[in-house]
RNA sequence: GCCUAUGUAGCUCAGGGGUAGAGCACUUCCUUGGUAAGGAAGAGGUCGCGGGUUCAAAUCCCGCCAUCGGCUCCA
């Protein structure tokens, strides 16, 4: 008999060789039913796998990413066993699940797959999840592994066997299908009832670029038909709310191939609301004490040679700008920081000065690879909320805490749920960055003890931090749940070095400041991306380009409409008039539609006796007021809000 | 940069070897309407760009450019 611990505490005494599904079942049928993967001591576990030993068990279903995950995983051995049979000598590489669904790299030997293919795809995987074959697991020798494999002509699995230890190889099988699989899996294919195979793309074997590039084919599964279609209906959703889309809508950006790819161009809306962000940050970091500088969009070549940035990045980046003088050659700046080292260097630095905090809106161009540029979340040309603040090492950690409070701030004001990340160096590969492992232990405890000291859930990712010091990153989630780096704070012990910075101390001997470069929103441009595809463009009141549209009823009232905006506007709010020759039913659809907060309606009524009818977004009709009440109100609901 | 796909009017898209299509938007006229689409007429395109095949190319082929979804990368 073995003791089975329940996460609530219990222990219960079963057979040896239980299975999960056995143990679920001794708890209710209907419990077990939807029961999709369990872990034993914390250790995944099959659910049709014996337990033959003492251990806390805990059960995984649909809702829980873990039960999904077994789901999904299982559905990529399903999309590889269809392959295999429709595509006979296909290679396969791994397929595993992912966040949403799942995927598996295939090498197609030269014909290759294209999205017409997908229906025959799906009524394959169809056709044999209705089989409901077991998925059995099996503990394989490394020598029977590669045996098995190599029979089979499978390489990619062979590569990936030798990489393993002896002793620790499983098999999973289902039909005619056995794959190379530390699992866990669902009992059975049965359970997977919906199926869409939902595209293609490359990906290079191992995720190293040198090496060959195989299909990878997406693909997602449900329990339930319904919950496919629920998801499919979900996406369409979330299409809606690309950034992409709604700046075009909103007239906030475009781009042009005659201005160049990646290069962004704000449109009189959106540069006015990137103003408003800019404004609301300033306003913040003077009360922490940041002092803005202004520096320029190119800087000498030498600059970025003494940073160390040109032997690493040089040759990915733009051409250097050459001049009449000989030999002279300037770069467009990819970062600030060198700019804002040598503002520090213009005067002799006492320790009495420190902390210093340059902040500078600061537009930089990178040239990042064509395949990767991505609406305004990946352009070529941004302007980083950037800010450099030099410290004494004991500063270090109150600077930083520092810094969290106007990051957490910010994502407050915005309501933007983030994951936090702390990127530290990989131990086992100290020669990939520069520092002592002195100040290296030193800064990521600073940064450790400063999450804790906030309470900050983030994740400690070793191998992540960048080659000059760990950092603390604040990811946000598009509207197709894709991550993007907003917020960073990184800790730099590199360029004080390489620019020679320096202070006086107590001592009267001279010491090296340390550096945290920090961004809150990141770029402005991918802060406006996100922002919009959180709020479906619908910006809070003190954001959004127009406040308010003025609608006359007919043509005859297009005179007071006029006045109504142009009154509002000198009283600070942000007014326009829709005088088209169209009803008035009309008009408010359209204004709607393009998420104008306020709709005020004039007519004879209201021309009467300065007044307007007030229309809420979405909400309907508020009454009729005077101009100036409805002025004082917008003014003090956007006061409460940029109360920064 | 690599793999898949796409590119037709301002927008969303249909079509497809032989005179370029729709809806919305736009302009004009009619209508002057009180809280989510009034009516009519008109204008608007070298079908991404450049080659090739053909009597004839927006359509087929090749190259390039841009974009979508990924991969790799991301100071």
């Amino acid at each position: 008999m073995i003791n089975i611990k329940f996460p609530d505490g219990n222990v219960r005494q079963y057979e040896d060789g239980v299975t999960p599904l056995d143990i679920a079942k001794s708890i209710s049928e209907g419990f077990a039913r939807n029961v999709l993967a369990a872990s034993l001591n914390d250790e995944e576990w099959d659910i049709s796998r014996p337990i033959c030993m003492d251990g806390d068990i805990k059960f995984f279903k649909w809702e829980d990413a873990e039960g999904k995950h077994a789901f999904w995983h299982t559905s990529a051995h399903l999309l590889a066993e269809a392959l295999q049979e429709l595509y006979p000598g296909v290679q396969f590489g791994i397929g595993p699940a992912v966040e949403n669904g799942f995927y598996y790299d295939i090498d197609t030997g030269g014909n290759p797959l294209t999205d017409a293919d997908f229906a025959k795809i799906e009524k394959k995987m169809t056709e044999l999840a209705q089989k409901n074959e077991d998925v059995v697991r099996a503990d394989i020798s490394k020598a029977d592994a590669l045996k098995f494999f190599g029979d089979k002509g499978q390489t990619l699995k062979c590569e990936l066997i030798n990489d393993l230890e002896d002793g620790h190889i499983t098999t999973y099988t289902q039909g005619n299908f056995t794959d190379l699989c530390r699992g866990p899996h669902i009992p059975s294919t049965g359970a997977i009832k919906a199926i869409k195979v939902m595209s293609l793309a490359g990906a290079y074997w191992r995720g190293d670029e040198t090496r060959p590039q195989l299909t990878r084919v997406y693909g997602i599964t449900f329990p339930k038909k319904k919950m496919l279609e629920e998801y499919l209906v979900l996406l369409e959703e979330a299409k809606k709310r690309d950034h992409r889309k709604i700046g075009k809508e909103m007239e906030l950006f475009a781009f042009s191939p005659n201005v160049g790819q990646g290069l962004p161009l704000w449109l009189p809306k959106g540069a006015a609301l990137r103003n408003r962000l800019q404004d609301m940050l300033a306003k913040i970091q003077k009360r922490y004490g940041y002092q803005q500088v202004i520096t320029p969009h190119i800087g000498n070549k030498m600059l970025y040679v003494t940073s160390g940035h040109y032997a690493k990045y040089g040759k990915d980046s733009f051409r250097p700008i050459t001049t009449p003088e000989e030999g002279e050659e300037y770069m467009l700046k990819p970062m600030n920081c060198p700019h804002h080292c040598e503002i520090y260097k213009t005067a002799p630095r006492s320790y009495r000065d420190l902390p210093i905090r340059y902040a500078e809106f600061g537009t930089v161009y990178r040239y990042e690879q064509s395949g990767e540029l991505h609406g305004l979340t990946r352009v070529r040309s941004f302007t980083q909320d950037d800010a450099h603040l030099f410290c004494t090492p004991d500063q270090l950690k109150q600077e930083f805490l520092g810094v969290m409070d106007i990051i957490s701030f910010i994502f407050k004001v915005f309501g933007f749920n983030y994951e936090a990340q702390i990127s530290l160096r990989d131990p086992n590969n100290k020669e990939k960055y520069v520092g002592s492992d002195e100040v290296w232990e030193k800064a990521e405890r600073a940064i450790v003890e400063a999450c804790e000291e906030k309470g900050l859930v983030a994740k400690q990712v070793t191998g992540e931090a960048a080659f000059y010091g760990p950092k603390l990153d604040f990811m946000v989630k598009d509207a197709l749940g894709r991550r993007w780096q907003l917020g960073t704070i990184q800790v730099d012990y590199n360029l004080p070095e390489r620019f020679q910075l320096e202070y006086t101390g107590a001592d009267n001997q001279k010491h090296r400041p340390v550096m945290i470069h920090r961004a809150p929103f990141g770029s402005l441009e991918r802060f406006v991306a996100v922002l919009l595809e959180h709020t479906a463009g619908k910006l809070p009141l003190w954001l959004v380009p127009d406040q308010c549209v003025v609608l006359p009823i007919s043509e005859k009232f297009n005179d007071y409409a006029h006045h109504v905006a142009e009154e509002l506007n000198k009283l600070d709010v942000r007014a326009i008039v829709d005088d088209r020759n169209e009803k008035i039913g009309r008009k408010i659809r359209d204004n709607e539609l393009k998420r104008i907060p306020y709709l005020l309606i004039v007519g004879e009524k209201e021309a009467s006796c300065e007044e307007i009818s007030v229309r809420k977004q979405g909400e309907g009709d508020q009454g009729s007021k005077k101009i100036t009440t409805f002025a004082a109100e917008i003014n003090r609901e956007v006061a409460e809000m940029t109360n920064f």
